[in-house]
DNA sequence: CTGTAGAGATTGTTGAACAATTCTACAAGT
DNA sequence: ACTTGTAGAATTGTTCAACAATCTCTACAG
């Protein structure tokens, strides 16, 4: 992972302006802890590409902003680091992450054990279960057919942790829901999501169709070579961005 | 997860004795922020059992005696939320961890995949690595010859973090990190670790000659028994225990 | 151009205060 | 005996202001 200072921090963002409907909703909804209601609220604006990898979020401003005290922004930023969407340095604050290279295919190298291993437990499982994956391929189907590939970016990520889901342990789904919101970091990065996402709303549905076969060794070898080939395409992209970024 | 309330919160660690020397060693050592520190000491407490699961943590009471801000020791609390040794309930406090048996399975269903699957990407290793591990084993194999079965455990909890570190992932690393962490747990809270360590030592051993003899599937297919025996041992031990603190 | 000193800015930590919620104990009713 | 209700105590949640510790950046000397 680059720290952020090898980063030439891209500061596109104003709080000033998209926080203020925000701030709304934090005194509006909610029942949980005001801490966790920041958290939300940054955490939608990372993985939704408003904040760029790399920024810098100072405690004072965004405090000021969303109008909560710096030791309660602070405990929402514990949150967020904890989940991998913020590092924090020491006296330095804390920036968006910066995923690189080298942590794509970590990433990839513990999907593919998880996800693999979660399908290959699949034996004797009721048809029934399979109903949530049924409705998100076709979300994802229908969200490619009028171009939203923002939704099908989405509809992707909720197959991948319903598929995971379907072998029932806790700690399984809590590791693969922080690797999909790392791995997300990632895409938004990327200029082009319709190239990304859009082979794999069918590779999909062909895992999907393995699985309502009850060919679960086969789904798994199919979701191995899927997670193959969306690591180097996503390599690849991110690679092409840096390259133009530097020219 | 046990809730605390269903548990007849065993409360038998005063902090005005052993803090204090961890109080003094706060300000000694360390070139990190205090909420680390504090939380070192804390975890420490925790994994070596001198806090039991169950235990209520009061803010007041472990700032005093630390001599760090209520806020601080929040965050310290914080950070060992997220690993996991404590659980915290809104307006209620932090606990320190219960796992019932389903968290057992739960964490051992995971352990499995995860340290079997990096036991079988061991392709053509260099032999020096496997370094680390040996020194374990004969650690792991003196501490057990003079009886020191806490030793034993910890020797035990280090061969498999270097199996897995084998792999050179820091994801999977982290995920093993916490997961060992969370086991220790239960492993604290049952009697007799001697029963619970001792046969795993040779084990350990016969699962380090077979990477020796590069055999990488049938080191992954012992190891795979390993675990679940190891885990019908806890769970068993931990049943009999709760079944001893009913009666 | 390089290195460094110092001023300014930002984070780290504290302690006190008050609000919000839970816990405790006891009284009343069934 | 058991539940229910209700004050009051105790504890956590959150804020604020201040200061300490550390980093950043500018300006200047070499």
């Amino acid at each position: 992972m680059l720290t952020p200072d090898e980063t030439p921090t891209p500061s596109l963002d104003d709080p000033s302006e998209w926080l203020h409907a925000a701030a709304d909703e934090m005194w509006s909804l909610g029942r949980t802890s005001t801490a966790e209601r920041v958290a939300d609220i940054l955490r939608r604006r990372i993985t939704e590409g408003g904040l760029l990898p790399g920024k810098r979020l100072s405690e004072e401003r965004y405090a000021e902003v969303l109008r909560v005290s710096r030791n309660t922004l602070r405990e929402a930023f514990r949150l967020l680091t904890h989940e991998r969407l913020l590092v924090h340095e020491l006296h330095r604050g804390v920036f968006v992450a910066v995923l690189d290279e080298s942590d794509l295919i970590d990433l990839y190298r513990l999907r593919r054990t998880i996800e693999c291993d979660a399908v290959r437990s699949l034996t004797d499982l009721n048809p029934s279960r399979l109903r949530p994956l049924q409705d998100e391929v076709a979300a994802g189907e229908s969200a490619a057919k009028r171009g939203d590939w923002v939704a099908v970016g989405t509809a992707n990520m909720r197959f991948h942790r319903q598929l995971v889901g379907l072998a029932g342990s806790r700690r399984i789904d809590e590791v693969t829901e922080r690797l999909l919101a790392e791995l997300r970091l990632a895409f938004y990065a990327v200029a082009s999501p319709e190239h990304l996402h859009a082979p794999y709303v069918e590779r999909n549905r062909a895992i999907l169709e393995l699985l309502e076969a009850a060919e679960t060794e086969k789904a798994a070898k199919r979701l191995e070579a899927y997670l193959h080939d969306s690591q180097t395409e996503l390599i690849d992209a991110v690679r092409s961005r840096s390259a133009r970024a530097l020219a």
